[in-house]
DNA sequence: GTCTATAGGAAGATAGAC
DNA sequence: GTCTATCTTCCTATAGAC
């Protein structure tokens, strides 16, 4: 979980351990650059001359490396998406086999939040600008978004049918609404307010709390009790 | 609640009932054109020209009412903020005084949700593009931002007072959290794919259960079991 | 108040020397 | 591979007629 993410880029020519030649340096500073600031200003905020002064080199050098700005930003997202998932799996794969179905839901929710807070501003990225994206690259992720939301989808499916998540929460809008809570937090997570270990921690409290099957005792009334 | 929400407009000449006029409600389609494009393509691509074209109108007549991009831009994320926040609080004061703390912190929630999902473009477009404003808009909404800090932060801590809500969780994270999962909900709610009403239902149901104390019967081991 | 025409400048992208 | 110089397009904003 702490390997060098882009070792298995889309990109990379020699995989495994090989080092990378200067030309591949290069053009991952260049993506490393463009997911800094499209994580922080979204996809029409980026600019080429940005990234081109953070990745240190002249504008038509980033050109030399990539065909235009939005195919720097689509293999960005590209790549952000395919971490994001990888490290979700990475992190349920390592679970022992008793884990229950919310442990793996928490489990989940947790190292997603580790890759868009620590790991990855691709990830971040990603996950910030997908609405903002043109139809055309939104078009080619489609299938990508799919698999992600498959698994996703499979994990709080696996809770229910176990029981241990409540059967009275739309499965999709409590699952949007969590992915939202995480995805949301580059907004606001600041390392001086708490450690990304404290705020890992939480998420995997409240997210137990927000699906497991409230005891009857602590309720009151029916979910639709007052509609506003 | 179904009030209109520029009634109460800060540059509203005439307030109670009084029919606006002709010039006032052209200001306003802007503004509600800006507001429409800003919540979806965020800070930088949200073009003069776009805004223009849906309000209406020409370019140069935008600039007959607004003095830049930015005034106009600038007018949208305050009226958005002041809109969410009145909610909210309309919502609290409708309350009956017999509500829990925990009532008063789900109901906040929902009637946040309702206003970036139904009431107000405004304020989604407030909420969405926080991080992306340019750092003389920032700092002239500051003050507000603290208001609404303010407000959630005590709705929370009267909760955990009233022993409502887990103590074990941080306020700070939890708040901010579950901010963002509603903050996230124009990315992905689909009027087909369920109504406003029942999204609210869930979130209410997803928020009481996230903060409620949980029966130590459905933990299993300490909230820092696994790390990651 | 609303428009046509246009100035002025930023940003994406390319030519071509080194 | 990297740069300086430049082309082109698009966008903000203004001038000035109606």
């Amino acid at each position: 979980m702490t390997t060098n993410p882009l070792t298995t880029s889309p990109t990379a020519r020699h995989q495994a351990g090989r080092r990378e030649r200067k030309s591949d340096r290069t053009r991952r500073r260049i993506l490393d650059a463009a997911a800094d600031i499209l994580s922080r200003k979204g996809f029409d905020g980026t600019r080429v001359a940005e990234i081109a002064e953070i990745a240190q080199l002249s504008v038509p050098n980033v050109y030399y490396y990539f065909d235009s700005r939005e195919a720097i930003l689509e293999e960005v997202v590209n790549i952000g998406d395919r971490l994001a998932l990888d490290h979700v799996k990475a992190a349920l794969a390592a679970l022992p086999p008793e884990a229950t179905a919310m442990d793996r839901i928490c489990t989940a929710f947790a190292a997603h939040l580790d890759t868009v807070l620590k790991q990855s501003a691709y990830a971040a990225a990603a996950m910030r600008t997908m609405a903002q994206l043109p139809s055309d690259i939104r078009a080619r992720q489609l299938h990508h978004q799919r698999e992600s939301g498959e698994m996703w989808r499979g994990l709080i499916a696996a809770g229910v049918e176990a029981g241990e998540v409540d059967p009275d929460l739309d499965p999709r809008a409590a699952r949007m609404f969590l992915l939202g809570a995480v995805n949301w937090a580059p907004e606001w997570w600041n390392p001086e307010r708490g450690s990304i270990e404290d705020t890992v921690a939480t998420v995997r409290r409240l997210v137990r709390n927000a699906l497991t099957v409230p005891t009857s005792a602590t309720r009151t009334g029916s979910p639709n009790e007052s509609a506003m």
